[in-house]
RNA sequence: GGCGGCGUAGCCAAGCGGUCUAAGGCGGGGGUCUGCAAAAUCCCUAUUCGUGGGUUCGAAUCCCACCGCCGCCUCCA
């Protein structure tokens, strides 16, 4: 039984899903005026992992994740620039896309953008005038008001009258209580806008969750997820318009993340790129950013630093090495095993940890674990042994959690490049079987100095790029 | 002020009433390999869980107090 801690209960619950066998899944995704950074990084690496888990514990899963294409974020921005803001926001969904693709994240089945559902949003703004939780001002927004929703706060457990101090009205805004939020803004002088009933305005920030979580799944559906500084407002307004809106039961499970936190001064702007997807990408690959997340539960906070994603590209390099070292003593396809009892004791460990709201540090620990039966099986020469550690790690753990699942990011040199280096490899074994050291030496090591490290094998001298 | 969370080895981080003389990773120490290194690999590395009380046959795990951190409170993954 999968156990997973639920926001809106403030504690672990049984998983059980509204439809047998099938899981629905909503994940808020990034609004995209920008490249993506570590942070936004999490929710997409966890919940991808999260769904694939529940797909090995055999459910069928819909999951969506959308994009927010139009705010004012991305307006302010796309001014700015003097630029479109469809093409702004397009142009980073594509470069979502290719970082998300960088990191292993598999993409949903759907990925909806606000801007092809304005006639849904508009729908479920007038179904909500017309039950009476919203209302139109002279100017042509539309607010939800928030009094009409007795449950409001159920979610961030907050109660109304602590709100009403935070609350604030903007100049020019007509609501009939400061707590109330908008569902369609009237369209400014330079804003993009659509026609509706209350004349040309835009969406407003949370109904296009709501209108294209149920659009794609339903009114109800089994899990909501994303960051935790979404609960409040975003998601206690979603859940809001959403159950005024259908009656319903929004989301049954809501999932939330904890954030990364930037630590150390180092040089600021410089600093500011590193925690670029990209760039941490290319700082440390791929599988160092994944264990760095699945190493710590996901509803903790992270420190995000240089030197933790150092620690974490060395231990991901140990599995790699070892995984390495047994595809080269198969080399032929690698067979499937018989599973035995020390397999399915594996695999019922792995389920325990990840049954229990994804405790993904436990399951990565024991990962960990393998790769050192698999070294050891190898080192005494149990084949039988070592297929089955391999197994589990690389076909039945590794891609459930997206480790050590897609191709060692390695840079291979080719062609003329790598023809010299082999070159320089044999002159210096030349030299060392001649026992002229000082040259052998001399070759290793300017050779290390531009990258490329030599490991003198049994099997010979290999080489490798290192950054 | 309101709500929520955290403090476990040099660092990161699981464990949340007995199987804990506490997983895993990095680092460190030692061995193997090597011409020497590096790489790789193996072994070792917290009688102790922020502090002080309490509950219990038994606590890192529950309760109370204190100290120190952090998040959210209408931009935010």
């Amino acid at each position: 039984m999968i156990r997973i801690y639920n926001t809106l209960s403030k504690k672990k619950e049984d998983f059980v899903p509204l439809k047998e066998g099938w899981v629905r899944m909503y994940v808020c995704g990034p609004t995209v005026y920008g490249l993506i950074h570590v942070g936004n990084a999490r929710p997409a690496i966890v919940f991808d992992a999260f769904r694939r888990y529940l797909e090995y514990r055999g459910y069928k899963v819909v999951m969506v994740q959308n994009f927010t294409d139009i705010d004012d974020k991305i307006i302010n921005k796309a001014n700015d620039l003097g630029v479109n803001p469809q093409k702004l926001a397009d142009t980073f969904i594509a470069e979502y896309f290719r970082d998300a693709h960088s990191l292993g994240i598999r993409p949903a089945n759907f990925h909806p953008k606000t801007t092809d559902y304005v006639k849904e949003i508009i729908d479920t703004v007038q179904k909500l005038i017309d039950k009476g939780y919203a209302y139109k001002t002279p100017y042509g927004d539309v607010y939800f008001s928030v009094r009409k929703f007795p449950k409001y706060g159920e979610l961030s457990g907050k109660k109304i009258e602590d709100l009403i101090a935070g609350a604030r009205v903007e100049p020019g805004e007509e609501k009939k209580d400061p707590l109330d939020f908008a569902l369609w803004k009237a369209a400014k002088a330079s804003e993009p806008w659509w026609e509706s009933p209350w004349g040309k305005g835009r969406p407003g920030w949370h109904i296009e969750c709501s209108a294209m979580s149920t659009t794609l799944l339903g009114e109800s559906f089994d899990i909501h997820a994303g960051g935790e500084d979404l609960i409040f407002p975003h998601h206690e307004n979603e859940k809001a318009q959403s159950e005024a809106c259908t009656g319903k039961i929004f989301a049954k499970y809501w999932m939330h993340n904890g954030m990364i936190r930037m630590v150390g001064e180092k040089m600021s702007k410089s600093l500011g790129n590193i925690f670029l997807v990209r760039n941490a990408v290319a700082a440390f690959g791929r599988d160092a950013i994944r264990l760095f997340i699945l190493s710590k539960h996901y509803r903790s906070p992270i420190d995000f630093s240089e030197e933790i994603l150092i620690d974490n590209k060395k231990a991901v390099r140990r599995g790699w090495e070892a995984i390495e070292r047994f595809e080269k003593r198969m080399n032929v396809e690698i067979p499937v095993p018989k599973y035995d009892s020390w397999m399915n004791e594996q695999i019922e460990k792995f389920k325990e940890s990840l049954d229990d709201d994804f405790n993904t540090p436990e399951a990565v620990a024991q990962i960990f674990n393998l790769i050192k039966e698999l070294n050891k099986a190898m080192d005494s020469g149990d084949e039988d042994k070592a297929l089955k550690a391999y197994h589990l790690i690389k076909r039945e753990f590794g891609p459930v959690l997206g480790l050590f699942d897609l191709s060692r990011e390695i840079k291979r040199l080719e062609g003329k490049e790598s023809k010299l280096i082999d070159l320089l490899i044999d002159i210096r074994n030349k030299m060392r079987k001649e026992k002229r050291f000082d040259i052998a030496d001399e070759i290793r090591d300017k050779l290390s100095e531009i990258g490329i490290i030599l490991k003198d094998k049994k099997e010979g001298t290999e080489w490798e790029e290192v950054k």
